[in-house]
Formats: C-alpha cells, sequence, structure tokens
DNA sequence: CGAATAGTCTACAAATCCGACAGGCAACTA
DNA sequence: TAGTTGCCTGTCGGATTTGTAGACTATTCG
C-alpha cells in the first residue's frame, strides 16, 4: 500500500540529530561525522540537513580542529514544530489551511465556503498544539525516562 | 518553499467529488463528466478516482443511459478520515505512528525507547479523531451554512 | 436487435520531488 | 602552514504523483 502524508526523511533526521545535541549539551561541539553514525544518518545528507538548521539559528558550528556542532538555543527553547516547518515547509494538511505558508488550492472556487478547509485547519491546529509544545528537551528527557524502564523493570512491580 | 507531504490531490478531488455527490443524494446518479465539470477536476483523473471510491464500497455506479454515481452508502456514515485512509494510506505523520499501516522506522533502533514516536502518536489521534468525526454530510451541511451566511449577510446585523 | 451511452480497464507519459552522493572550496585551529 | 572540519554546488537515479489516450464492456432504450 502507498504511504503518504509522512514527514521527510530530512525532518526525521533533523529531529533525531537535535536531540542528540541536546543530550550532549554543554559537552562542546559534536562531529557530523559522529552525529551521522550514532543516528544512521547518510553523512553528506546529514550535512545539508544540520546547514539548514544552522542557518535558521536552531545550532551553532565550529570549525577545524576540534570543531563540530551544537545547539545555539537550549534545547527547552526548540519545538518539534519549529524544526518540521523549516524543514517541510508547513503542519498543515492542506496548504489551504497552512498559517505561514498558507497557498489557495487550484480548484476551490471560494475559500470562505469551502466544508473541507475549516475541518483541515482544525487537524493543523491541533498538529500545531502538540508539536510547538513539545521542546527537544521534553523528548530527550522522555526518552531518558523509558530508557530507566527498560532497565529497571522492577518498576512495574509491587 | 517546500510543502510537507501534504494530503494528495487523489484524495482531495475524492472528497469534493463525494460531498458533490453527497448533495445531491436521492436525486440519481451523477455523470462522472458533470462531476468532472462542476468540481474542476481533471476527468479521466476523476474517473480512477471514482473507481477506487467504488471498489470500497462507498459508491455504486450505473452503466449506460441515465447512468453515473451515486452515494453507496448515506453521506452521514462516510467519514473524511476514511477515504483519506483509502487513498493516502494513512493519516499519521510517520509510518511508526500509524494504527493501521503501521510500519517501523529504518533508523530507530528501539520503538520502546524513542522519544519521537509518542508525540508523533498524539498528533496521529487527533488527526483520526477529527478527520473520522467529520462525516460528508456534516461537510455538506456546513457548506450549506456558509453559503446561506454569505447570501444574507444581514444575520450579522443586530 | 443495434446504436448510443457511460462506466471499466490497461498502458503510458510528463512532471516533480526526494534521498543520496561527489568533490572542491573556505575557514579555523594548533 | 598543515591538517581538520564545515560549506557549498551540482548532479543523479528512482519513485511517486498527476494526468492522458484509447480500446473494451455493460446497459439502456428506441
Amino acid at each position: 500500500m502507498r504511504l503518504m502524508r509522512a514527514l521527510s526523511k530530512k525532518s526525521t533526521y533533523a529531529m533525531r540529530a537535535l536531540i542528540a545535541l541536546a543530550r550532549h549539551e554543554g559537552h562542546g561541539p559534536v562531529l557530523i561525522a559522529d552525529l551521522a553514525e550514532k543516528e544512521r544518518i547518510p553523512r553528506k545528507f546529514l550535512e545539508a540537513v544540520l546547514l539548514e538548521l544552522k542557518n535558521a539559528g536552531f545550532l551553532e558550528s565550529k570549525k577545524g580542529k576540534g570543531g563540530g556542532y551544537s545547539l545555539a538555543r537550549s534545547a527547552a527553547q526548540i519545538s518539534l514544530g519549529q524544526v518540521i516547518r523549516l524543514l517541510d515547509g508547513t503542519l498543515a494538511p492542506m496548504p489551504c489551511a497552512s498559517e505561514r505558508a498558507f497557498k489557495k488550492c487550484d480548484e476551490c472556487v471560494s475559500l470562505a465556503t469551502c466544508g473541507i478547509h475549516p475541518v483541515m485547519r482544525k487537524v493543523r491546529d491541533e498538529t500545531a498544539r502538540i508539536l510547538d509544545g513539545t521542546s527537544l528537551e521534553d523528548v530527550r528527557r522522555h526518552e531518558d525516562a523509558l530508557q530507566r524502564q527498560r532497565h529497571a523493570p522492577w518498576v512495574y512491580e509491587i
């Protein structure tokens, strides 16, 4: 079956890389190569992603020996929504339902009388609420918790 | 700017066509050609879409003179979610967050410790709640209401 | 019956986009 | 100044989407 409406690899890679960098916060820059290996992301592709994230102000880089990438803001100040919007353009399921990347539908005669539009707008709003409300820090913390649970199954026993 | 995989034209066309048919409920079948013209959908493309909808049980068709397409179930019993799932495969933003079309992420080491997954699952759940909770009938009704408002602006005056 | 109508099926063409890669350049640091 | 590392541009194959063409089949109705 055909799968659609998925996030691109680009934004997926971006989120993974950012979370890895969040986990490394305060310990200096991380090499692209290391990041690529640990997160199993094609190196050259990751380069492009990181560059885009840097140009958007999420990351800062240092060249030369001892260089690499690090977060430009704290992990708590970067939301998944921001990342996805940067790399995929929008959170909305249709261009006409997008807040920042709005574009009128081709066949839609009048936005004012379109019954689909308000539904898609709702979907966009809920999606934005969730993704803008989740920071890299939130994800990192949650992963740590999951990790602990996994290695300490007794927490489920009484 | 690049837009995140939005809904496909296919599912968009499908929704529009179905709503048009919902509006025509009880008045016999509608010609593909008429539907294509009124909804500004490429005729041959629409043919394929309608056929898929028919094979999935949403529509029924009649051949020969006086033939055409009509809804196989009442408009209240067909949700936007069902339509999109049929034509686009899933409502979830990532395959690993899909209920019916689940697929493990390539790079994801362990689903159990992935911090992104539960967030995307939330997005999927909200999306499904909205789209499965909206029927063709709902959309049709809402469009009628919008139409009335538009042609009767005085309703806003006191 | 048989002619007109209208949906069904198969194939394919065009356009777009994505994921990935190569290679050289520029900046930095030791 | 030498080595390291990020920066940038260009390209490429392939998958998917969107749309087109035409022959075929079933149905209706005169």
